[in-house]
DNA sequence: AAATCGGGGTC
DNA sequence: GACCCAGATTT
């Protein structure tokens, strides 16, 4: 028995949660089944990313591809449209690999065993143990922000969340405390109860279900648990992209790069620059060098995207060839009818927002 | 162990 | 602005 637990009612916690999460759990649309794929999909969805914003996502991720061969096979252009606004696209290319991985080393059945979906691309430790309890019924710990949140109440253990040797902690203590009659039911419950009950501020803990097991709540210090180490702030980034028509009318887009930030994902040409006002000159001289030569015309848009770790700030240009082009990177020149056909991240469809505003 | 990798909701 | 979100992978 873990010492943490020591002296602490397993049984009746264990109780409480399960007896809580199947009474007052929310209808979501991956509870509708227990089938391996359906939770897999809703858990890579679910990473870093609340409940309310992957539901749409997820209905129509599953009628696009309702089976795990479905996606195996899949262009990738269409898994990432699919992802499209969701952020963090590894995830999309990496449940693909790991779906053709299902299909060719398993037969299409997704692994049970800890040491085999551990494998999966794209599967960690939260996930293994998501699918692992949800799908199969096993006793493995889910530890993700809401188990350490509640756990870190509950137990009114002070360390740092943001560190990993934090979340093997719960980990451990979650091997004696996780439910071995119904898994499923605790894991969901304890997350459950961290998106419902056991917030981040003003936590409701007068309707919780395993108040009288609270550690902080009998000392009275929920609000200042967990412990969380900041991460330090965005970097700015300043960028110049362009918008460029050959005679056709068309519009240039290219695929970014295979690894890195958005990768695989479309993008109007852009460059990052130190000066605003030599940005027309950079332009056309990096498109040169990608023979593609071009008049630079006015900046018609002001983007700023805000990631996680950096800020884009992008000035966008108009421009048109001049004679002939042989773009010499992965490109395309597409009618602005076609460009929803492609993949974007949101910072080129605020671009492409703009496009269709001065067509019309 | 720290950095990278998105985007949106909330206060 | 800062924080958070059913985290995993790379460096």
């Amino acid at each position: 028995m873990h010492e943490q637990l020591r002296e602490f009612n397993i049984d009746g916690f264990q109780d409480n949660l399960v007896s809580w999460f199947t009474l007052h759990q929310r209808s979501l649309p991956w509870r509708e089944s227990k089938d391996a794929y359906r939770v897999w999909v809703s858990e890579i969805m679910l990473q870093q990313t609340r409940v309310d914003t992957v539901i749409p996502y997820y209905q129509a991720f599953m009628r696009e591809f309702p089976t795990l061969e479905e996606l195996a096979y899949a262009e990738e252009d269409r898994i990432l449209k699919a992802w499209e606004g969701l952020g963090y696209y590894s995830r999309v290319r990496n449940l693909q690999t790991a779906a053709r991985q299902v299909v060719e080393e398993y037969a299409g059945q997704v692994p049970s065993s800890l040491a085999e979906i551990s494998k999966l691309k794209g599967v960690g430790p939260y996930t293994a143990g998501a699918i692992l309890s949800i799908a199969y019924g096993k006793p493995e710990p889910a530890v993700d922000g809401n188990v350490m949140r509640v756990l870190s109440r509950v137990l009114m253990i002070d360390a740092d969340i943001a560190k990993v040797s934090t979340r093997k902690l719960f980990e451990a203590i979650l091997y004696d405390l996780v439910s071995k009659k119904d898994p499923s039911a605790f894991n969901q419950g304890l997350m459950e109860l961290g998106a419902l009950i056991c917030t981040p501020t003003s936590p409701g803990c007068l309707l919780c279900p395993v108040r009288e097991y609270c550690q902080a709540n009998q000392a009275g210090i929920q609000e200042s648990l967990p412990v969380k180490s900041k991460k330090k702030k965005a970097k700015a980034k300043q960028m110049a992209a362009v918008i460029i028509r050959n005679q056709a009318g068309e519009v240039l887009i290219e695929k970014r790069p295979d690894k890195g930030l958005l990768a695989r994902m479309w993008q109007f040409p852009n460059i990052e620059t130190t000066k605003i006002e030599t940005q027309p000159k950079e332009l056309k001289e990096a498109l040169a060098e990608d023979n593609v030569p071009v008049n630079i015309g006015e900046k018609v848009q002001q983007v700023e995207h805000v990631f996680s770790h950096l800020i884009w700030s992008i000035s966008v240009y108009e421009a048109n060839t001049v004679g002939n082009t042989n773009f010499n990177r992965e490109g395309r020149w597409v009618k602005v009818s076609e460009l929803e056909q492609y993949p974007f991240p949101v910072s080129h469809q605020k671009i492409i927002e703009e496009i269709k505003r001065r067509q019309v």
